[in-house]
DNA sequence: CCTTGACACGAAAACGTTTTCGTTGTAATG
DNA sequence: CATTACAACGAAAACGTTTTCGTGTCAAGG
C-alpha cells in the first residue's frame, strides 16, 4: 500500500540499512549510493512511517497542549498562546496536540505519559497541582503557562502581574481615585495574588490605606464580570474606579455601569487586564494590561524544548514584561 | 523504563499474546486469566504505548487540523470550531493535531499523508484546490469546513449563506433601506458567492434593482473593514446601510462611521456575519448572521469519523441554517 | 608479505504492539 | 472407542523504522 524504505531498497538491490543511514545522513554511506538513494525516494515520494519512528526513536515530534475547557470563553487568550507556539513547535519539526477534556485529571494526565504520546506538556493555566506532581514522577518535560509556580524543578512562563497592576493602580490614582475596586480569582492562585499585591503596594506607596471592602472575589462563570460590578455599585461607598480581572469581565462591567445610567469614566472608571481585542472595539475603549501572549507562546516552546533535548536541564522560568495601555475606560481627557 | 505488555507476561507467566488479548476483549482467553491480567496492568499502571499501537493497527488516533495562519486574526471563529471538534474527537479516544505554517504548500500535505500522520483532516477554509487533490489521490479521509465545495468525493460542513444573505438583506430593506452596500471577498469562493446571491435574490424580490457600484470587493488584512467603509461612505451616493463580510469588519466600519461623525444606525446601519462575540460588545450592538459554529464543529468530525471508519463512503455535507440577530446597529427602534 | 586501518555495506536485533495460526487438553458426539 | 468440536493458550510473524555489530575489500604502512 504505502511506500516503505523496503520498496527503496529493492529496486535499488541495496540493504534497508544503507538506505536509512543515507536518509539519515549517516557517514558511513559513499556519495554515489547516497544519492542514488536519494533519488529514488524523491522519485517515489518516499516519507517515513511516523509511528515506526517513534517507536523506535523514542519521540512522538507531538507536543501537547492542555487547556481547560471551562475556560473557554476567554478563546481569544487561548488562541493567540496557540499560535505564537505552534509556529515555534512547528519550526522543530514539531506539531501541537491538542488535550481539552478531563484535563483535570491526574489519570489521564498519567495515562498520556505512559502511553508517550507526547515528547511534552505545555499546561495553560491548569490549577491542579496533582497534575504537575505527575509530570515529575512520570519524568514528563513540561512547562506551565500564564502563572508563576514557584516549585523546584517547574519552568513556567508568565507576565508580570504584579508591575502590572501596580502600573494600572499608579495610573488610577494618579487620575484622582482613591477608592479603587479590585477583584481577585483565588482558584488561580498566584497570578491572581500577585496582582493584589502590586495593586497593594501602590496604593501604599501613595499613601492610600488598602480598604478590604473594595475588594471582590471572583469566580468562572459566564457573566462573572458584569455580577461584580453589581457588587461594586451596590456599596455605600462605591468605588470610584475598578480594576477587573480581565478584559472580557471589564466589558461586562461597562455593561452593568450602562444599565445603571452610570457614564463612564465620568461616574466610574473600569479598567481591564490582558489586552485582547475585546478592549479595543468598546464604546468607550479599555484600558488595559496587555501581555505579549504571542510572543509568550513562542518562548514557552523554546524553554519546553530545552527541557526535552535534556530533561536533567534546570527549570528555567521567564516572567515577561506588560504594557500599561491607557484609553478613555480611565481617562477624563477624551480623546481618540 | 516504562512498562510494556512483557512486564505483565513475565510477572504472571502468561504469553504475551494472552496478555494483548485479554487488554483488547478478545473472547478466547478465560476469566480466570483475563482478571489476574487486568488486575496486574491496574497494578502496574500499565497504558499500550501510542507509537507501537499505531504501527501494527495503522491507525494513528490522531485527526490533523489545517489552519490557515493568515486567518489568525479571527481567532473567536477557530477556537470556537476547534472547541466543537476537540469535544467530539476527544469523546471518540482521538486527538487533534494542529498544523498551522506550510499549510498551503501540496507537498506538505503529500508529506503528512505519506507518514501517515493523521487519521483524517479538516480543513478550515483552505482555498486551495491542490490541496484537494492530493488528499484524494492520497485516499486520505478529509472534510472541509466553513465553504461548499461541490466536487464530486468532496465533504463538507458550511453555514447557509444564502440564506444568512438574504435573510440579512431582507431585514435591511424593511428597515427602509435601498441602498445596501455589499462587500465581497473573491478568494472564499463560495462563501462569498452565495452570500452575493441571496443579497441579489432579496433585492429582486423587493423589486430593488441591484446596483453593481455598491459592490466593493475585499483582501484579507488587518484594516479591511475600515477601509471598505471609508470606500462606501466616498461614493458620490453613499449607500444607507452596509453589509459587511464579518463581524470584526463591521467593528471596523462602526469605527470608520464614528469617525466621520455618522451617527449609527441613523445616517448608516451597519451589519455583520458570523455572530461572535465581537459582535455584541461593541456601541451600538451589531446585528449579525450567526452561525452554530461549535455545533459544525462537533458535526464536521461526526462526518468526519464516518468516513474513516469505511473511505468508500459516498461523500456527505451539511449546509447548516443560520439566524438572524437583529441589533441597534441597524435598528431605529432603539431599544436594551 | 603481513598487519592495520579506513571505508562501505549488510545482517539482524530491537522498539511494543496485534493478530494469525498452530497446538494442546478436554468435553461432547456418533 | 474414535471422531469432532471447542476452549485456552503460545509461538511467531508482522508493522516500518533505527542502530549496533560484523564482514569484506582495498590501500597504506611496516
Amino acid at each position: 500500500m504505502s511506500i516503505t524504505i523496503k520498496d527503496i531498497s529493492k529496486r535499488l538491490g541495496i540493504s534497508v540499512s544503507t538506505v536509512s543511514k543515507a536518509l539519515n545522513g549517516y557517514p558511513d554511506v559513499s556519495e554515489g549510493t547516497r544519492e542514488r538513494i536519494l533519488e529514488m525516494a524523491r522519485e517515489l515520494d518516499y516519507h517515513p512511517n511516523l509511528a515506526a519512528q517513534s517507536l523506535r526513536r523514542g519521540r512522538t515530534g507531538k507536543i501537547g497542549l492542555l487547556i481547560n475547557n471551562p475556560l473557554s470563553f476567554i478563546s481569544e487568550y487561548i488562541a493567540e498562546i496557540i499560535s505564537g507556539a505552534a509556529l515555534t513547535a512547528e519550526q522543530q519539526g514539531n506539531n501541537l496536540v491538542l488535550y481539552t477534556t478531563a484535563v483535570t485529571h491526574p489519570d489521564e494526565i498519567r495515562r498520556i505519559c505512559r502511553a508517550r504520546e507526547v515528547d511534552g506538556l505545555m499546561i495553560i493555566f491548569s490549577p491542579e497541582p496533582d497534575v504537575v506532581g505527575v509530570l515529575e514522577r512520570e519524568n514528563m518535560p513540561f512547562i506551565v503557562f500564564g502563572r508563576r509556580v514557584e516549585q523546584p524543578g517547574v519552568s513556567f512562563v508568565a507576565p508580570d502581574n504584579w508591575a502590572g497592576a501596580y502600573a494600572l493602580t499608579q495610573h488610577l490614582i494618579t487620575q484622582g481615585h482613591t477608592r479603587i475596586g479590585f477583584t481577585t480569582r483565588p482558584i488561580l492562585g498566584t497570578v491572581s495574588d500577585d496582582r493584589f499585591a502590586g495593586y497593594q503596594k501602590a496604593l501604599a506607596d501613595a499613601d492610600i490605606s488598602f480598604n478590604p471592602d473594595l475588594v471582590v472575589e471572583t469566580t468562572i462563570e459566564e457573566r462573572s464580570g458584569y455580577k461584580a460590578m453589581n457588587r461594586f455599585l451596590d456599596m455605600a461607598e462605591p468605588p470610584t474606579a475598578v480594576f477587573t480581572f480581565y478584559d472580557l469581565m471589564a466589558v461586562q462591567a461597562l455593561d452593568a455601569a450602562h444599565d445603571r445610567g452610570l457614564r463612564v469614566p465620568e461616574e466610574i472608571a473600569v479598567a481591564g487586564f490582558d489586552g485582547l481585542r475585546s478592549s479595543l472595539i468598546t464604546k468607550p475603549r479599555i484600558t488595559t494590561v496587555q501581555q505579549p501572549l504571542n510572543l509568550m507562546g513562542r518562548r514557552a516552546m523554546e524553554l519546553l524544548f530545552t527541557r526535552i533535548k535534556d530533561n536533567a536541564q534546570p527549570s528555567v522560568s521567564e516572567i515577561f514584561p506588560v504594557e500599561l495601555i491607557i484609553r478613555q475606560s480611565t481617562r477624563y481627557q477624551l480623546e481618540n
